[in-house]
DNA sequence: GATGAATGTCTTGCATACAAGAATGTTGAC
DNA sequence: GTCAACATTCTTGTATGCAAGACATTCATC
């Protein structure tokens, strides 16, 4: 049960397209999407489209509405909150299960996807430091144990990406966030459930917390 | 965003029809669902049976395999488990935020919502215990104050819903669920978020734990 | 007798056609 | 000038038709 297996299928392109595209933000919220317009564009028919509609109404990306069509929902700054939260909780539970669970090895894996991460702090690749990040995070939700939590922590992490690596940006978070990762990696070493629990409950939160400092400073701009 | 928006369609009445069999466990794991034959059953197209089946196979109950067909997918014992633990912990989230923000308002609705649920047991009337029981969980995952959260509970406790109801019928588990019900009330009451969340993991993962011993010993039966 | 290729049937994926509901524009009355 | 009722147009929901891939059966070969 992958959370979106590529298929081969054409509903599958278009979805994967259009799913792009609305994380990109190129569709804003309330935009309505029109089937003939997307069938022709991809040069496929409105039955593909319509497929591709529905799976991204079931991920929360559009709304259908019956008889009307399918709107864009882009989440807004509370959502987005709320969504970290509970991303904070998911990878807390993650962490909470691994510390128990987790071996020798699994824990050479994740302190070795540190040192990657070090090295792309140290060259300032922004983008490469999200991607190690990213794993090092996979690599927590696999140790839970528990398949059906990493697949949840997997499907919201990937909701939140394009959110999350705005945030990433940001002046000297970087170099922090690697330290957290140390954390929490010592508090899984020590087998120390509730601490690694906190520690990357804390780690997730400050991105949700650096978002709504985003969010409330380019509100503040517009105005 | 409902979990299942109740529209007017017959796609939506073929799919909500066939979520009910899968719950109701008239499909097995593994079974192949015809669409052919569920059209005429129902006396519609392909076309809405088709959308069906991409819905349930967003939610996780069928799986669909490009040119090959849909298939039902039945949680097997391991990620039953592994389901329930899901649950607990996401619960546990929904309690520790509540710790911290519910109302008295709130708490009463609580205390009352565990006073039918007492009167339930005294009438050893499973059924409405089980609806009082929901009832008071969600009005945890509402007391939370994220939205996101509570639908993700919801949805979940959707999901789970024949496989709880199930162990709810074990003997004496009315009467032990009902006081952890109330330890829950008492820790929210007190504004302690630690052991609100403990408690509520703990109620939670009981449900799993027993599952599991129901499922071992019908395992050992068959054998 | 077993294995593999070829063919035939069945099922799915996609395209197109049609019908019904929603949105829009027009006309008429006040 | 404004509002409302009606008609028109547009869009969605559903049905059907067609093509290609998957499965099964059969036949040939080792």
């Amino acid at each position: 049960m992958e959370p979106t297996a590529p298929q081969d299928t054409q509903a599958d392109r278009v979805a994967a397209a259009l799913e792009g595209l609305i994380f990109d933000g190129v569709f804003s919220d309330g935009d309505r999407l029109d089937e003939v317009r997307i069938a022709e564009q991809y040069g496929v028919s409105r039955t593909p489209v319509r497929e591709a509609f529905q799976r991204l109404a079931q991920s929360g990306l559009v709304r259908q509405l019956p008889r009307r069509g399918a709107f864009v929902r882009q989440p807004g700054p509370i959502e987005l909150i709320e969504m970290f939260e509970v991303m904070a909780e998911l990878e807390a539970a993650a962490a909470r299960l691994a510390a128990g669970r987790i071996t020798d090895e699994a824990l050479d894996l994740l302190k070795d996807l540190n040192r990657r991460s070090d090295d792309a702090v140290r060259e300032r690749d922004a983008d490469r430091y999200y991607d190690e990040n990213e794993r090092f995070h996979a690599a927590v939700y696999a140790q839970s144990g528990n398949g059906f939590l990493e697949r949840e922590c997997l499907r919201l992490q990937r909701r939140l990406r394009p959110f999350r690596r705005r945030q990433l940006r940001l002046r000297g978070r970087l170099r922090q966030s690697l330290g957290e990762h140390r954390a929490i990696v010592a508090a899984l070493e020590d087998g120390d459930a509730t601490a690694a629990a906190d520690a990357i409950r804390a780690h997730v939160t400050v991105q949700g917390e650096k978002f709504h400092h985003l969010i409330a400073s380019l509100r503040q701009a517009a105005e």
